[in-house]
DNA sequence: CGATCTGTTGACGGCAGTCAAGTCAAGTGG
DNA sequence: CCACTTGACTTGACTGCCGTCAACAGATCG
């Protein structure tokens, strides 16, 4: 039994977000007793996670792998409303449902955590709920942001900050980025159509605008998923 | 000094939104602390409470009126990112500046908090961060459900959701109509360039929308900021 | 090799934006 | 009291960006 905590404190204690999501709130001590709770799930590209108003039971965070939380309209018009990557936290506490699918838009592995007993360590632990508190802030900032891209930008500005804002989370969580080095790499992750459904466009006008920023030079594109940004000052005033 | 305690727990006592919004957390005990550290603030339509990136040095529940949180891009454009009714909550807790302006609407009147003490206050009552956790959370349900609406729905549907949602809003805080009345009257708020920077439109298809609602009988006006709908189902059918 | 999935590019049309004129109500000042 | 101004709103004519429809290219895989 004992043998079992150290082995599963052990996994939490090497985990690589154990110092990023909401882990980073938990002591060593602490961090215990959440790793007895926390099993792992996998999923494939394009596995359906959560369903919208489907009750949930677990809470997770993302290990590896972009999950996408979309929305649809009855007569099928789909759009994305949130990216998560590695360490953000997937479900909606203190609510039996949460409106949103969410769906594996990678290879993805999540940590998740079981509904009840989840909610019972955010009373028990409050740096666990003052972090949560302000990753939804956080969440909702940047929601507002997209707010704007959808309400007020064009197409290409659109596009020009999706590479933006990609570029700008790739460098600040994998900032193990050896400065002085060549073009750094950014992964798309989606196809054209999850970008198109994220910016409110038609899969057509994002291919055309991502051919327009390359043939600009704006960006450069390795295979159809691969880009650099070789003047990202540049990049962020067409991005507006 | 005693007497000016008993004052103050009284004005927060027999406060409209003593139990709506977060002070529905505190006791009777708590308010009476609470209520020290609050103070009153006014404003007119139009007068900008707080300005984006400048550090808010308080927090505030809308008592009256109505707030716009907007955003605005260098060229002038603007969004309008969020909407703010009594007893809704308003500032960025545990972040020294705030990313949106804040603008009165209409005539204005704010309970306001000092950020320190309410930061204190937060870490004291348990049930109050419990409870701005809760509203943050919905805040940001509602504000990706806006995005499905800047993202994917068309000028009439948009238009549609801004009356629906105004209707809901004010039938749920404001249900002390009778029922068996007749129609209900909801207020707009909002001036035509506002609902279109609200909805990602022009003033002027915002106008042509709302011409067409009008004569389809699905809504009806009287003056050019007050409607009531005659079947919410049909206005839900078109909002999508 | 064909089948399928993903991405690219062209031609055309429509919805909403742009530009502009006009209505209406409220306020201001002579 | 009336001319004038101002702000909010409405409506029309035209334009253009992006959506729709369609053909095709490349990659992967059985």
């Amino acid at each position: 039994m004992q043998a079992v905590e150290n082995h599963k404190l052990s996994r939490c204690a090497c985990c690589v977000i154990r110092h990023k999501g909401i882990c980073d709130a938990l002591t060593d001590a602490e961090l215990m007793q959440f790793s007895q709770i926390a099993t792992h799930r996998s999923y494939e590209p394009g596995d359906i996670i959560l369903s919208s108003d489907e009750k949930t039971d677990f809470f997770a965070a993302i290990h590896t792998g972009v999950v996408k939380l979309t929305k649809i309209l009855i007569d099928g018009r789909q759009q994305v409303v949130g990216l998560l990557l590695p360490p953000d936290f997937l479900g909606r506490a203190f609510s039996k449902s949460n409106p949103y699918f969410a769906e594996a838009a990678t290879k993805v592995e999540l940590c998740c955590f079981p509904h009840d007993k989840f909610e019972h360590m955010l009373d028990d632990f409050s740096q666990l709920k003052q972090r949560l508190l302000e990753q939804t802030l956080d969440e909702l900032d940047s929601t507002r942001e997209w707010m704007v891209l959808l309400g007020r930008k064009t197409a290409e500005e659109r596009v020009a900050s999706l590479f933006l804002m990609l570029a700008n989370r790739w460098m600040k969580t994998d900032c193990a980025h050896q400065s002085g080095q060549q073009q750094e790499v950014f992964e798309l992750y989606l196809k054209r159509d999850e970008i198109a459904d994220f910016l409110g466009l038609t899969y057509e006008t994002v291919c055309r605008q991502i051919s327009v920023l390359r043939k600009s030079g704006v960006v450069q594109f390795s295979g159809t998923r691969r880009f650099s940004v070789p003047n990202l000052d540049a990049l962020a005033e067409i991005a507006g």
